[in-house]
DNA sequence: GCCTTCGGTAAGTACTAGCTTACCGTTCGT
DNA sequence: ACGAACGGTAAGCTAGTACTTACCGAAGGC
């Protein structure tokens, strides 16, 4: 198997063609080949990308007729934004001792 | 400069390690040598690393006499967080009309 | 039954990103 | 002022991943 398996949603985000992908998702379902269509890469591309992105639980897939539909998964979606509430919290709750120090260069 | 350069915070937070980091930091502040004592690696990929979760956005950095501390950004964060609330609004709202047909392998 | 459409898989290639060591600038201590 | 600590940068190597084309199975239309 040439194709990446991802441990973590992180990882099925972290490259922009599944970004894409998961965005065009977003708007509604679509099979394979209408995705093949919108994004400039081949069918078999498309297709190896949404197994990582169905691995990492991202998307679900229904067979309909010869076609596949995919279409986003809330609750991958919810995780990934769970965990993200979790570093955002800790961050605010730990120190803002801070918070008019921003980014500084240097002197 | 052989450094990856992030267009986006997804793309930051696609390595394991970046996401270790932004662990780290979530719970308090730390200086560069004190992340390179806990991950695995060395004190420069700690560096590279940190260019690319600044340049995205998501820490910000002090200095501090001799150390430079960096400390998780919560606008970079919540940045993130609300790009997720949109997919999973629009997964929500666009199409439940398959709530009861989750990942069905086939007939 | 046949052919077409659709999609997943295999094999192979090219590129990129992460790691290392080596080096240099800066700041503090004495 | 000298030395040590801290950290960013450069150069180079390696691994792995995203892409391609070719092939194959499955489901529907005529």
């Amino acid at each position: 198997m040439a194709t990446y398996q991802a441990d973590d949603g992180w990882d099925a985000l972290g490259d922009p063609t599944r970004r894409a992908i998961v965005a065009c998702l977003a708007e509604r379902p679509r099979a394979v080949g209408e995705l093949a269509e919108v994004l400039p890469i081949s069918r078999p591309a498309v297709s190896q990308h949404l197994k990582v992105l169905k691995d990492a639980g991202l998307v679900t897939d229904r067979a309909a007729g010869t076609r596949r539909v995919y279409r986003l998964n809330p609750a991958g979606v919810a995780a990934l934004r769970d965990q993200l509430d979790t570093y955002w919290n800790r961050a605010l709750t730990g120190f803002q001792d801070a918070a008019e120090t921003p980014t500084e260069e240097e002197s």
